[in-house]
DNA sequence: CTTGACCTTCACACCGATGTGAGGGTTCGA
DNA sequence: TCGAACCCTCACATCGGTGTGAAGGTCAAG
């Protein structure tokens, strides 16, 4: 598919679609009159770049840990240097705090939702 | 404390501590001097504040969602418009979907972590 | 053949978070 | 009393993700 399409599929504009192609997260092919042809699979693809963007991590992390995610429990990687382990266990640990981070908030949000809106005037308080 | 303390204790520059007060996060007081006197409790505060924005909230969402996480089930918030209240379940939402898609791909990151150091080469694998 | 919708590249601009430095005041210890 | 270490404000710079527009090529339908 092209581009318009993509961008249509994916909710993203055009402009990003070719700023992650430039960062190297993604590789569409060219027809031959120079129009990019993607692949169906980078709808899901191009999702899942815009969610962890949106969940902060920059696309130089990005491009570092996607090869790790194509296929489940397929190594379609050349060799991993030590240092390219070591990269990912260090950003596991970050997205791990991150997530505990937002849950932590989030959970407390929900609570104040639920007591704000009366659902359980809740019995732990007191002024 | 004043602002060198804090940007000790918490690993936070203090353009990023003044950055975060114009942003309304967080209000010191001031001594006679005009130096600023931060309250103990603005320790945690700032590591939440930058935990929130490591994880990709902009300081405009962290400053609504701050003033719901101060105790647990006190309500020291003045009336909660019903358009704040929107705003709080819609934010609710993103980061539930912001917690999903980090969790999917850090799951996917140790899964492949786990089969690159030999620890269960997968049974579910073949060439 | 022309028009309009699509694509190309290039470039400049914005916004939010952050770095950095200038110019100057306060406080404390040598 | 002086210097060092801290604080202040102000302002400009950088960086990443994104918006937007110019100038032009491709292609299908009228």
């Amino acid at each position: 598919m092209r581009i318009g399409e993509l961008s249509k599929r994916t909710g993203t504009p055009p402009r990003l679609l070719r700023y992650y192609e430039e960062q190297g997260l993604i590789t569409p092919e060219r027809c031959t009159n120079g129009y990019r042809s993607y692949d169906e699979r980078l709808v899901d693809r191009v999702q899942q770049i815009r969610g962890l963007l949106d969940a902060g991590l920059p696309t130089r992390i990005i491009k570092q840990i996607l090869p790790c995610l194509d296929k489940p429990s397929t190594i379609h990687f050349p060799d991993p240097t030590p240092e390219m382990l070591a990269t990912l266990a260090c950003e596991l640990d970050r997205m791990t705090r991150r997530i505990d981070c937002l849950a932590r908030n989030r959970d407390a949000i929900a609570a104040y939702l639920a007591t704000v809106r009366g659902d359980i005037p809740p019995a732990t308080e007191q002024a």
